[in-house]
DNA sequence: TAGGCCCTGGACAACGTTGTCAGGGGCGTG
DNA sequence: CACGCCCCTGACAACGTTGTCCAGGGCCTA
């Protein structure tokens, strides 16, 4: 039989279409697009008639297509370490803000650290055509995200600086806040300092080590290697590393911790001594107070404010060189950076 | 002239389609569409020929098009209060690795526990396409979802009930999680205790609520409507509550906190006193177990996975009724909970 | 050697929307 | 009364992809 309907393939869930409104409503399909997006030149009773048809059937535009004819999809792309790290929920929250104030969504992804998910997230999030991308840099070559600029993806770095590419950059000042924590355990008179951080291939990371390296020198101090320790934030590999700091004949005085992981896992394990023992912390964490830590404290929402703006500003047309952004830290004295060498 | 060669209205930034794709290795469009999606049927040295172009001019395939035409966009929203709460960052990121094991990308939202902007956000994730929506309520009405689910798109609960509708829920036994709570304080010899909780029209915050009753009646003891105390978690207002519970002549000598923001506050008030209270918290908090805070658990990256597993499940076709499912909590004792009256 | 089958490749329509453009009707003005 | 203008309205193409279907060529078998 040659009149077989020819039935659509897949439709979703049979929803409605502006075509099935138009028929229902007894009108053209552009007139029923011009009322759904509120454009000019519609007899306010062919409106109503349209509208009821709309209710009738439940009808909603489906962006998907929409987005295929503007070429926008409002949306950004978010790709960061952990959602749940108490550090990046303020910070994606902080770009929902922002991006919410411009009429975009935003969609984000957890790399795990992990570059390679990094990449593909990444690329998946480009092929969903967002907007704009911001990355919490995991891996350390992003050439891969080349051909997505040049084709007008815009993009901002956040945290860590990118690799081998020039784009806009959003960072705290990790040199900065360590040295200046490090100077502080030294003002309280302590001569020994240990240091214990994340693996060094992470920026902030190497930062931060070379923040603390910088205030000892300033101060004329030597650092026996013994006092550094980098590698993974696991809860019984940073609880090693203090003890074996605290051990020995010559133990350190201080310690400085590289995040707020290393700092809580610090922290517990200095609760179960009797010496004690200086500290402090980069990043703030919740109840810090209550515990009296003194931390280097840096802004996550103002992290993500900052390059969520930038990146609206490219999206709207701005057009000069990638720039890069350092946030000031801020030294929160609470009791713990305060005590002196035993 | 006639001949001005139509250009397209926008183009994204000039990406390459499978087009030129196609043109530039010298075959037919459907032959690309083969190679990027590694369908069979394409002769070696043609699989070739279409890589390298696809590398030299950077394409990347358009997913909106692709959704549009598949009907299934790989993605599913989840609407959560604020992603900067610590108890929404696990459970989002819960939610996010069941989607990437489904192949499936998260978008989120925050609603700000505002019902408009929950309804907004939900139904511009409609909008979109998404395949499933996971919504943790701030309204206590959902009827706005029923043509979005008839359409088919799957729909779960997490954290609170959905309002006037039927659909899968996930919960945290928040009654029992209460009532255990409260009971471990009378076991330990309180007889006033106070309550200070969320606002009541919050499911969870009432739910505690009744708990809380439940247990003081369960022992027998009265409740001294003084003792309860409703409304924002503004820090300044529970301070204010705990306070006026403390003052007085016959004041409480333990409390319960209705949730995380509550504990943290109550516990910063509690820390200026010199009168020891007892208080136990729904929610874990980072770092409570050196505060010594005795609280109830609720395993919120368990919420975020069953949710996001039924989610899927009902994506593969699974058709039965709706459930409600709730998951147990954990009394952890630290010390907090266990201080006798004063 | 002819017939049939498989393998490769491409033309075409369709997904649901928006931009363009042209037509028709009403109304004001000369 | 006629002309022209403006306001509504709808037909049509296009966005970039995938599903369907058909054509052509090579190879195997009878």
């Amino acid at each position: 039989m040659a009149e077989t309907a020819r039935r659509p393939d897949h439709r979703y869930g049979n929803r409605p279409t502006m075509k099935d409104v138009a028929a229902r409503a007894g009108v053209g399909l552009k007139t029923v697009s011009r009322v759904v997006n509120g454009e000019p030149g519609v007899t306010p009773d062919t409106e109503r008639r349209v509208r009821e048809a709309i209710q009738a059937l439940g009808f909603r535009r489906n962006d998907s297509a929409r987005v295929l004819r503007k070429g926008r999809t409002a949306s950004v792309g978010l790709v960061l370490e952990d959602l749940a790290d108490p550090f990046y929920g303020p910070l994606s929250r902080a770009v929902e803000e922002v991006a919410r104030a411009h009429g975009a969504l935003l969609i984000n992804g957890s790399s795990a650290e992990d570059p390679d998910r990094e990449q593909e997230l990444a690329l998946a999030l480009c092929a969903r055509r967002v907007d704009g991308l911001i990355v919490i840099p995991a891996g350390d070559d992003h050439r891969y995200l080349e051909p997505e600029m040049r084709a007008g993806v815009a993009t901002v770095f956040v945290d860590r600086p990118a690799g081998r590419i020039e784009a806009d950059t959003v960072l705290s000042d990790s040199f900065g806040g360590a040295r200046a924590g490090v100077a502080h355990l030294v003002a309280h008179g302590h001569r020994r300092i240990g240091f214990v951080g994340d693996r060094p291939r992470i920026h902030t990371a190497a930062e931060r080590l070379r923040g603390y390296r910088a205030a000892m020198e300033d101060a004329g101090l030597p650092v026996d290697d013994a006092w550094v320790s980098l590698g993974s934030t696991e809860p019984a590999r940073v609880r090693d590393a203090v003890a074996a700091m605290l051990a020995g004949p010559e133990p350190v005085t201080a310690l400085f911790a590289g995040n707020n992981r290393v700092t809580v896992t610090a922290v517990r394990e200095l609760a179960g001594r009797t010496r004690p023992v200086a500290l402090v912390g980069f990043d703030d964490i919740e109840l810090a107070d209550l515990l009296g830590i003194t931390v280097i404290a840096q802004d996550a929402a103002a992290l993500g404010r900052t390059a969520a703006q930038r990146l609206f500003r490219r999206l709207d047309g701005l057009h000069e060189e990638p720039r890069r952004v350092e946030l000031a830290t801020r030294l929160v004295p609470r009791g713990s950076g305060e005590i002196p060498p035993a």
